[in-house]
DNA sequence: GCATCACTGGACTGCACAGTCCATTCCCGC
DNA sequence: GCGGGAATGGACTGTGCAGTCCAGTGATGC
């Protein structure tokens, strides 16, 4: 349980600084590389103020899962509201795929990557990035099962298993894109997902 | 590059001993976590052997990377040679599903972890794990081609695209899978996979 | 003005770890 | 059997790091 909620507008400052400063660098580097001595000097905080709103470093850590999650969800906030429509769909492909070609196909995805850094050793971590997952999931499947009311999907389709199905694609596109520092993996990894949830159409 | 090839026998064995206990420790708990002497000690080499036989801790991690991409290639080599059948990719499928089942969902791919472990660190770390996904999906790239050459898959689909996808799809369930702690998730990758396989056969 | 509590500074401790060094033993060819 | 390179043993060094401790400061309510 991360310590306590700061309870002034300093302090909650203060415990942002700090959980900014720690994702930026578990992003450019790795969990394991990021040491509390470099947090505190990006985030011009000293050693107390990081003990003092976080229980210790895993404590910190799970706070970068959900500043993370966080922050994946909402740079993409727009593009899955219209899920709902294969021209929205296939925008956020679009979207995707953009991103990576911008980045030089480098880094992942933020949180998937922290999957194989993390799951095995820390279960609350674990719980943390599979609820990130849900929420994006999530996302896709309503906006599936709003086209299977409206008759653009078939009634037979699987709206929860057309989600995943995306995901896992999206997923392993983008660390076959990071491996192979090609962003055209996503690209045929999303064409795949167009295929498959066209297949799927009424 | 390794150091240096042992010359005698015994050389050869103990530099096997001392790869296959990196691999295991860095397998249960990650690259991060895996140090020299825990790996001296279950491999019972003293310090000057890790030294003789590698570079550094990083050149140990690379002989772990061709080593477990090695390892996992092995343990289904005979079912990579029966992609060029509809029953033989569906063998391989099941198997896969199965062995997540066997392990409770636990560790992902061997290999797919590694990657947002090492990918953004190592340069020839990345090289390698890529060279590894190369040799896997190749297999399966060859079977498909096999089957067009044999008429079971149409003359406009591309095995290349096919087996890219196919590979996120089986990377994106593993993760999965262990993010949720549920092999049903690789199962809905692997039936999805199938889906897109037979949509192209002729 | 003073009491209280959130907040901050920074030195200190102890340890785990990568990498070095030098000495010794083993094995092979000759 | 002996010379030499391969292979091994294990102590030693330095450092980077998580976590602790205690002493401060600042704001807020009364």
């Amino acid at each position: 349980m991360s310590q306590l909620q700061p309870l002034t507008t300093k302090g909650q400052s203060t415990r942002a600084r700090i959980v900014q400063a720690a994702a930026e660098l578990v992003a450019e580097k790795s969990a394991a590389a990021m040491s509390l001595d470099d947090v505190g000097a990006r985030a011009s905080a000293s050693r107390s103020q990081l003990y003092h709103y976080f229980d210790d470093r895993d404590d910190l850590i799970r706070a970068v899962v959900r500043a993370t999650t966080d922050s994946v969800l909402l740079a993409q906030d727009e593009l899955l509201d219209h899920l709902d429509t294969w021209a929205g769909i296939d925008r956020w492909f679009r979207a995707l795929v953009a991103f990576q070609e911008e980045r030089q196909a480098r880094g992942g995805c933020p949180i998937g990557s922290l999957v194989g850094q993390l799951a095995e050793r820390d279960p609350l971590a674990r719980l943390g990035l599979a609820d990130g997952f849900e929420r994006w999931e999530g996302r896709l499947r309503e906006g599936l099962e709003r086209m299977q009311e409206r008759g653009r999907l078939s009634v037979t389709a699987d709206p929860g298993s057309l989600a995943t199905a995306t995901m896992a694609l999206l997923q392993g596109g983008l660390l076959l894109t990071q491996v192979r520092r090609d962003p055209s993996q996503l690209r045929t990894a999303l064409d795949a997902a167009r295929v498959l949830l066209r297949s799927a159409a009424a």
